[in-house]
DNA sequence: GAAAGAAATCTCAAATATAGAGATTTCCGT
DNA sequence: ACGGAAATCTCTATATTTGAGATTTCTTTC
């Protein structure tokens, strides 16, 4: 553990509340952190008072109501999520399958709109939910499009998993792929992040370079059977195409803001 | 503006990012916090890395991935949500109309979860929109059956809000609407939050002392005069009882956590 | 591909705010 | 109203933060 500064000894106190645990008491945290008392409580309270953490009755911490609420704001004023909402719909009313729009944070893959009309679970992706870097359509089809250098230095970050999930033996293998991908304008997968469903992914722009985002349909692998991958190809292509025409004029011509 | 530390300097950085404007430059920042270059960065810095922050290809920063992520933990292990959901599907099929949960953070009301059947966007409450405290079902659900010593504090501090929404001229006859309330089990307002809209709503318990929440539906007036209120209200109590229900045996027996 | 311009980071000393031990107050259930 | 736990306060030594300016790194333009 790195010398922390006391923005890092709040964040740290933020970490603590995961998917294991989202519920602790000032104790467990002072043992696990190792602050004293008072400087606890000093940054409990001021996270308090933020929002960013509530004190439950039963004397622990949980995440606030600021998150709910930031979370909204975004969510709100997405143009993405806004521009992609109904071809989710168009899509998942064609076929039972799940359709979702996952965002490309720089060093990070998370779904950030879904619907699903597949009656079997497995296949929902609800947003918020972090996607494997490694594996996958979505990915795949986010990682090929990027300018040549960001995408060495991502693909030879993560060789050995993009090797895990066969997509070659070394890297020049690994970069054919991706050639192949950006020829066909989308990518598809065969149960590499759920299995027994295939994913078919297309990249989404917004003018700037490299993807921003991708439109990805799931279904389990059966169902698609009579859907054949290049249909879907098609399908994702063409609205992910499309979404990225709204999101390159929005650009251009500034954002027509709050509502 | 108070003195602040430098903790609250760094969420007042995270304050600005809302509604009105969710992306900024540094030197907007700056200009706008008056922090110096060097310190501003330092904070952007630490912010980006823990993921609260991210910046845009434009230059600008908005709110980063971290905010998407701990909005689906809470979504994911919240309880109330699980228990929530098949009731609020439930309610939403049987006729046109918007159910709701809505959560009591001890000082503000935020929508946790909804379903929408009504055609009527106007009805539509997502998660994550803050709800008025002096206004509304919900709001009074809640209210009404909070312990006295939070009851009467949080009364006289919005006794304005609440004469606004003609609940009372004086505090003696807004705590008789309470009263009501609590005795008839939920309560009902007609067009307070949104005109021309009905709504109805019970208060949802844990076991601990006062509701944690509160079950909502609203309908448009003129849908909603087909289904009587009372009826309504029966059908909210009972939802709400059973999602209590639920709340408190986990309480006792423990929470079954993550799956 | 080089150069100018902008953006982000670094250096370092002064000063200021932070940490923590222990005392004290507030809160809560009985 | 009481007792025990939870949260906050006081105060000083000390470690940390701050910010001006220099410097590096990245980006855009030619």
């Amino acid at each position: 553990m790195a010398v922390r500064n006391s923005l890092e000894r709040v964040i740290a106190l933020l970490d603590l509340f995961s998917e294991e645990r989202l519920e602790w008491s000032p104790d467990e945290m002072m043992d696990e952190l190792g602050y004293s008392r008072p400087t606890l409580y000093r940054y409990l309270k001021t996270l308090k008072e933020a929002g960013f953490l509530t004190s439950m009755p039963s004397g622990g911490f949980t995440l606030g109501p600021r998150v709910v609420e930031m979370d909204f704001l975004m969510r709100r004023s997405d143009r993405l999520v806004a521009h992609a909402q109904p071809h989710l719909e168009m899509i998942t009313a064609a076929a039972p399958c799940t359709a979702l729009v996952v965002r490309w944070y720089g060093h990070k893959l998370l779904c950030v709109a879904s619907e699903c009309s597949s009656p079997d679970a497995q296949t929902s992706y609800p947003r918020g939910r972090p996607m494997p870097l490694a594996r996958g359509a979505v990915s795949r089809a986010i990682i090929a499009f990027l300018p040549r250098r960001k995408l060495l230095p991502i693909v030879t970050a993560n060789l050995d998993g993009l090797r895990n999930a066969g997509l070659g033996e070394d890297l020049d293998a690994v970069l054919d792929v991706f050639r192949e991908v950006r020829r066909a304008g989308y990518a598809v997968a065969h149960g590499e992040v759920t299995p027994g469903v295939i994913g078919v992914a297309a990249p989404i722009f917004d003018g700037g370079s490299g993807p921003i985002a991708a439109l990805g349909v799931t279904t389990p692998a059966n169902a698609a059977e009579r859907l054949d991958a290049a249909k879907m190809g098609e399908i994702v292509s063409r609205s992910a195409a499309e979404i990225s025409g709204h999101l390159h004029r929005d650009r251009i011509f500034g954002t027509v803001d709050t509502e």
